[in-house]
DNA sequence: GAGTGTTTATTTGGAATCTAAATTTAGTTC
DNA sequence: GAACTAAATTTAGATTCCAAATAAACACTC
């Protein structure tokens, strides 16, 4: 599509194309009498610009229009649908031991998924992204798609990145390689990539498709090995001046800890603790040395008395946090999300209660049924947030 | 103007206008070769716009074009000019016993101001509402403006408002009378009325005439009495679900501490107990009691050593404030506005000194010039900013 | 002061796009 | 097969844009 500075007719017909685009993205086959009623234009032009998009390749007629809908008078309508295999976006999750890729169509069903552990953590920065881009590949061979038809990919990482996709402060691992996978999967693949923030993508992805659906106010914090939190406030994501918005890293100043540990570390941590020093009682079910997240929760549930006390001083701690958060931000809803995610749910009793006394406007909270795919869940729909954006500025790579 | 649902030939128009309006707004008097260059529209749509916006009311042509620039040669340019008082805007700022209203004109030149006081606190809804409505009046009469000229009104309140202008928490002294101003003032006045936090206000009017000029991500903290903040994040205001985005009294929970008071208050307060306990100094230049905060930063000025240790003690405290708010928020900037800015600014060095304590992401720290007039500043500003984006569906009073 | 050059205003023609209304097509119902 | 229905297609008209040609107003030079 040609670049449009000013106002000109061509306009029109790309506005009118988008809303056509939109009303499919939300339906399935569509009738252009259905798409007249969707956009307020008329027949004509409703024709004429599912005809543009058909031959851009973005949306498909159907045969056999007998088969669909209980009408029955009159000419048969023709039926469009959204061409949801027209190209493909990826999400990434890039994370410290291994890189995960997600394959999935323009209507945001997961269709492939590949994951590659990293050698060690600190590999050479080519080497990490040879591993990327070759998990990128296994994903997109396991569904037959070529690299040509991918149009846009979003990679989550563990650094803060500014709106613009930038890594600008080098943090935690990331900053010791500064692996540059924008410029390195454009030259590459032709790829365009967004890099996000993995947190805030678990926002986007939790907000999509977890707890968060159709809440506009939300804070989502991964919370299993450190704390870090993606902020939406009217839909849109926080970024802060350096992309480091949603950091709470500021407990340090309450309880005077070196570093902002997650529910899953904190538990592991507490637990060896108290195995060393061999308290008066129990954790009798857990090995003396490398003990689990998992298992403390287990052991709580069945009444272990230190494993309680852990989870009291876990649900504690989040209160305090989301406490902060409610105060400053005033979500409506704070969700923890991560891996310990699922095992958290018992959690949100004891937070609930102990949350009005860190703020008088409390959040509800939940958890996330998205597991540890929240971050890729959110990089896929960043990939399309931006494809749906810029979709008559983009080029299949099949149009007809 | 008629309304647009659909992209319709006249939204070309409309865009088109929008973007000459645009470069009038950040011009004085242009020629149609100037907009031709801002707007990328060749000539003859340039002078029919110009024309259209002429007919409305917007904007006006000037005669002696002779008088103007210094060019010499051709036939000469007409020269067209923002109608600046085609209509004005009110910006109030309603607080808990007074209530200020500023007039502006469509640049955002303050032409007029009245200030009034409520007899008491807690007056009946209709009797606040009744000086508010005299106070904007006398506003007004002050610059011979008509009612009608008045095409929009921002208010600023000590209340949570959310981000589509509505008070949902009912707090402090608002909240006991929940005055409905929207409705009072459209049905008296026909005035479009907006509501908006006071010190989101602030942050407006920061961004727009103060020390935060040109920053995207700044926090602006009203700093005076109470504590509290207006969020832009990436030029946007931040509201959350009721419009308490940006409370700062997360602090009662690192010092149990009742409410969040501010500098001023603060500065009183540990004054007066200063010298109710006797303590081994000073203090000397203060009347025992009625200890104003002005007196104190004096006298920490002139070497007073219990007025100096209160300023320490306030630094401290906003340093952990703006420390906890540089990272959750993560800003470039962070401004100390209100009454009691002017004599902050011996603030800003202890807490720039003490804010890496308490941040790895410290905001840089400015105090605002804009003194006791930051709120109304931010509501012509928010005032102005509706006006703009609304520009072709609003009607002038006399638009020949 | 007549000729030349420059800049702007105005007019004309053509293209894209929308709406609205009339006409054709393809099927169902009786 | 005639009547009816709903969708598709065609045609006409309006709006708005760009591009190019023409006209006007002024300055500068000789």
């Amino acid at each position: 599509m040609t670049e449009i500075s000013v106002a000109t007719p061509q306009l029109l017909r790309r506005v009118s194309a988008g809303a056509v685009l939109d009303f499919m993205r939300a339906s399935e086959a569509v009738t252009v009498t259905e798409v007249m009623e969707a956009t307020g234009l008329t027949r004509a032009t409703a024709i004429a610009v599912c005809e543009d998009l058909m031959q851009r390749g973005w949306i498909r007629e159907l045969e056999n229009q007998r088969a669909f809908g209980g009408y029955q008078k009159g000419r048969p309508a023709r039926r469009f649908e959204l061409s949801e295999r027209a190209g493909y976006v990826l999400g990434m999750d890039v994370g410290v031991s291994k890189a995960t890729v997600v394959v999935s169509d323009l209507r945001g069903k997961a269709i492939g998924r590949a994951s590659q552990p990293f050698a060690e953590a600190e590999i050479p920065a080519e080497e990490r992204i040879a591993v990327i881009d070759r998990t990128a590949m296994m994903a997109l061979h396991g569904v037959g798609a070529s690299p040509d038809s991918v149009l846009a990919v979003c990679a989550g990482v563990a650094a803060p990145v500014d709106r613009n996709g930038e890594v600008l402060v080098t943090q935690h691992f990331w900053g010791l390689f500064d692996v540059d996978l924008k410029a390195a999967l454009r030259d590459r693949r032709g790829w365009t990539v967004l890099l996000e923030n993995d947190a805030n993508l678990a926002a986007l992805g939790d907000r999509w498709r977890g707890a968060a659906v159709g809440v506009d106010d939300v804070v989502v914090i991964l919370a299993s090995e450190r704390l870090g939190s993606g902020v939406i406030d009217g839909g849109r994501l926080l970024h802060g001046r350096g992309g480091g918005a949603g950091e709470l890293a500021f407990l340090d100043m309450v309880e005077g800890v070196g570093d902002t540990y997650g529910i899953a570390a904190l538990a592991r941590t507490w637990a060896a603790v108290a195995l060393a020093g061999k308290a008066k009682t129990s954790l009798r079910d857990f090995a003396a040395e490398g003990v689990e997240a998992e298992q403390v929760f287990a052991a709580a549930a069945n009444g272990d008395a230190v494993a309680r006390a852990i989870l009291e001083r876990l649900a504690d701690r989040m209160a305090r946090v989301i406490g902060a958060v409610s105060t400053i931000i005033n979500p409506e809803l704070v969700v923890i999300g991560g891996a310990v995610a699922k095992s958290a749910g018992v959690l949100l009793g004891p937070i609930a209660e102990r949350l009005k006394e860190y703020t008088v406007t409390p959040a509800r909270v939940a958890v996330s049924p998205l597991g540890d795919s929240i971050v890729t869940v959110g990089a896929v729909r960043c990939a399309l947030d931006y494809v749906e954006k810029n979709t008559l500025d983009l080029e299949l790579a099949v149009p007809a």
